[in-house]
DNA sequence: GAGATTCGCTACGGAACAGTAGCGTTATAG
DNA sequence: CTATAACGCTACTGTTCCGTAGCGAATCTC
């Protein structure tokens, strides 16, 4: 935790002493790892002060509110994930998907997942960054399904429509159970997922 | 609301004077509604007296805790959903997705959902409900699915393995949007998944 | 009717949490 | 070095909610 994109809004002007981007990130990697253990029940301002070392009013100096820096926190995760292009439809669900799996099946991100999707109804800045948290986790299952019908090996597809049936049983699988997704539970679905895109059987 | 299984424990015996069946329904009434307004963070006990006209005491006597009452509640609303047998695979989808879709578009049952399964991290019982709760509203699709095999319209699967696929979609799209699912949202979806279950091409 | 028990009401106690005030300390700009 | 502003600390208010105590009134069994 650390490769973030801490932005530091006034660094840039000349000042007597900017709020420290120290404080910044130390209370930022505190509030997501507490996001990652305890969901957002488990984030409150005392546990980010008293974990980051950050006083809480000072908190309050840097964010405004604890819903600022939750949202902020989240925004902060948000990253692209690589879209290997192998050529083939089914390496690259399988590489694509063994990605997913590993963010899915680290730390406690199902009750995090869920709280903040449940939380997004009342928040509209809430909703707007798990959105975009969403759309770039599945962009490249929409970049490699797009390759797959340029090289002719899939039928012309809505990309949307397509990309919902991709990752629905990976996502229902998540849901389903808490227990780690396995590799070999991802090759029935890629089976299943190929066949529904209208892939030609497998080799 | 008012058709739920309220077990009254004690109605049989011979006392005095039983805890009333009519403060039960009144009091479980109200926290469906709430739970399904607000989510689990709508739920209190403070409110659910409010609503119902059930004292916050008495609740106390029947339940003897807040959880204990969500969750009864919770596990009043299972119901099997009927399972038409139409002798085609897509028409059986039809019907059975459509009835899902109605579930999932009715009131702010999305919140509650996320909310439920977050909480259920934390509370066996809430995981318990929740698992029988999901368990049984896709029991439809698996019996549909089944039937398909029988009649050798599709090759033999893995029905555990094939239903998460075959919900995967629908479920996704639920969480991707707190818009209402379409009628004409399914087709597509359905087509895709009676391809990957091997259906053959459409009539 | 007599006795027992439930019900509703009001009022508490206690915990958790958001957000603020005040004050002394520390680091930076000039 | 000096002024300025951020920092950490402690303490506080206000709110919300869980859970409980005590009371009188209503109701059921016998």
């Amino acid at each position: 935790m650390g490769a973030y994109r801490h932005v530091s809004l006034r660094s840039y002007l000349v000042m007597p002493r900017p709020l420290s981007a120290e404080a910044r990130e130390k209370a930022v990697d505190a509030a997501l790892s507490l996001l990652t253990e305890g969901g957002i029940s488990g984030f409150t301002l005392d546990a980010v002060a008293q974990r980051s070392g950050v006083a809480k009013t000072t908190l309050y100096r840097h964010w405004g509110s604890a819903n600022v820096l939750m949202v902020h926190a989240l925004d902060c995760t948000i990253e692209r994930i690589p879209t290997p292009n192998t050529g083939d439809l089914r390496t690259d669900l399988r590489n694509v998907l063994g990605e997913l799996r590993e963010i899915a099946n680290s730390g406690a991100h199902r009750q995090m997942m869920f709280e903040v999707m449940a939380a997004a109804a009342n928040d509209p800045d809430l909703a707007a960054v798990q959105q975009a948290l969403m759309h770039e986790r599945t962009r490249p299952l929409r970049e490699l399904i797009q390759r797959a019908v340029d090289r002719g090996e899939i039928p012309p597809v809505d990309l949307d429509e397509v990309t919902i049936c991709v990752e629905g049983p990976f996502m229902a699988r998540v849901l389903k159970s808490s227990e780690p997704v396995t590799a070999g539970e991802l090759e029935p679905m890629i089976e299943f997922v190929a066949r529904g895109l209208g892939a030609p059987p497998q080799a």
